[in-house]
DNA sequence: TTGTAAGCGTTATCAA
DNA sequence: TTGATAACGCTTACAA
């Protein structure tokens, strides 16, 4: 960082290299970006100047030219980024790394918070942005911008607007079905806070394939509570209470199923011999450190990020897109729904 | 987007701005900057003409100017965002949201992808570097980069470069002195991965928590094994084996103790009352889910991050620092290890 | 093949 | 009080 006297190094730019080099800023830029009409000599030159010395094109001189800037905003309102990373490293992929940049923000639930992030990103002429929600319930807009927008697990309340988000019907579906075709029939479902409508939709999944095979839930519907863990213990007590023929439960999600296992075990069921469990999210640590493993449908949250990242690409080409788009989500069949077991 | 007959609405410059208040481009600069030596009349005059045309001025100019772009590159290792959210959040409170922003890049563990993201970030002019790795060994350092660089979590392995990182021996002592201020005396710890510098630290607290009391672990020292619920409840059942009377354990991270907890419950023993337990990390959704929920020492990551974007601030100013700097941890006690239980 | 000059959007200096 | 001009680092006609 010292150039050896002591002072901070002034970072090096063109000129410096073309100076070096004894050619002009013009030809040391042709020569670098592979333009054609320069002499090998010239170049070899230049491009060996410039390794020399460390040259690193000021990218933000670059995008004042091409009024593109490489660079898109990712808003997230996650608290703990379970949904933000996998989604930004979609994004990163699509992209492809290194080519843009992604500006991360949290905005931590506060539209206020939000609102200064976006004026923000908007005056480094980010080229998109994607608006990723805690919850899939619809959201406000955000305010008009001069950029394509994508929202993601939390669609727009326009349906003018670009949207992606998890199947949690189809979701909901998968779960059953595979329940179903391991020859479980006596299924309760365990569902989470029924204000989020990603609890409503998995309802909603699991109600389909039921109804597709001709059977119904123990207790007639699922039992709505909180996303929680110790909601999961006490909604097992009462299930295993009225039905203790149940042969099999969806849980609305991993911290709920975490719970269901655990007094599943405490009133000596087996899991998956007596009991096969099912849930939602595949939260690697909760899944993974069950005992046992936990079957659990995944969000897919990179894909999401993947589309989001395509679509901002495909509305910079002037392909806009709108509508909410549901993405297909994944069953990872673990040892809690063990074929045989 | 559209500005009605079907092409992109160019972006507003201040330029469009002067014209249309009928001023110098130099003169609506003043006037949005709250120069001094401007007519309030155009003043006015200006500033309702570029709210009117939504102006946002373009930061990428004025950082061409000023040589700061006003952004930072934060380069993550850790794959679920554990550790690079809260670290983020720290660090965007203490930049202050909007000031500057963060460039978030994931290099997944891949030193390819980490100089890839690197290339990229020196090209966007970032005025810092934090590096964050996923465990609290040292890493190598990145290459000479022009601009202040700190590393998080993972100190660098060069003590001439800036690292921050939690201090996880003071909170294995703070684990057991905690235990010991309960009235526990016959001790358990079932440590993490001993491969892991965090594991090791974490061991090194403890023991010397426990020999400043006059105590010695039951078994003598820490078991070693993998940061998993599994080896959780593997190692309890040997502690509870070899010594029926421990009276708490300590757990080297929340994962191992939620199996610690698990066996614990199998082999009849009350917690808090038979045993007390506590570990490492606070992972809130696993801390918060057990039953009872655990006591757990907190890393502090968003005090990291805050340090390290203070840091970067400091470098910025020519005040530089270096060498690895510890940061306090902090215990959340809750019922796993209540008093009078 | 090379160099000169204009321009991207903004701010600072200095003359009017 | 205002405005013309240069400058930031780079790319790209266009001229040499």
């Amino acid at each position: 960082m010292d150039d050896g006297d002591g002072t901070r190094s002034r970072k090096v730019t063109l000129k410096d290299v073309a100076q070096l080099a004894g050619v002009s800023v013009a030809t040391a830029s042709k020569a670098l970006n592979g333009r054609a009409n320069v002499h090998p000599d010239t170049r070899r030159r230049v491009v060996e100047t410039a390794e020399r010395l460390a040259f690193t094109p000021n990218t933000l001189a670059q995008n004042l030219l091409s009024g593109q800037s490489g660079t898109v905003g990712l808003v997230t309102n996650d608290l703990e980024g379970r949904f933000s990373i996998p989604i930004l490293m979609g994004a990163e992929d699509a992209f492809g790394a290194g080519k843009t940049s992604i500006f991360l923000c949290d905005a931590r639930e506060d539209p206020i918070r939000e609102s200064y992030h976006l004026q923000a990103l908007l005056g480094r002429r980010v080229d998109g942005l994607i608006i990723v929600g805690s919850r899939t319930d619809p959201r406000p807009p955000v305010p008009d911008v001069p950029v394509p927008v994508v929202y993601v697990y939390a669609p727009s309340e326009n349906p003018a607007d670009l949207s992606f988000v998890p199947d949690n019907v189809g979701a909901g579906r998968q779960a059953a079905e595979h329940l179903i075709t391991l020859g479980r029939r006596r299924i309760a479902h365990i569902a989470g806070d029924p204000t989020y409508a990603a609890a409503r939709d998995r309802v909603q999944g699991v109600d389909e394939a039921m109804a597709a095979a001709g059977l119904e839930l123990v207790d007639g519907h699922a039992a709505h509570g909180t996303w929680s863990e110790s909601w999961g213990r006490a909604a097992t007590r009462t299930v295993l209470d009225r039905s203790p023929d149940v042969d099999a439960i969806v849980c609305g999600s991993d911290q709920i199923a975490r719970g269901v296992l655990d007094t599943l075990r405490d009133l000596g069921r087996d899991v998956p011999r007596d009991v096969s469990v099912v849930s939602f999210d595949n939260w690697e640590i909760l899944a993974t450190g069950a005992r046992p493993q936990l079957t659990s449908v995944d969000m897919s949250f990179e894909r999401l990020g993947r589309r989001a990242a395509q679509a901002i690409f495909d509305a910079m080409d002037g392909k806009t897109a709108s509508g909410v788009h549901t993405e297909p989500c994944r069953l990872v069949v673990r040892g809690s729904s063990l074929e045989g077991a």
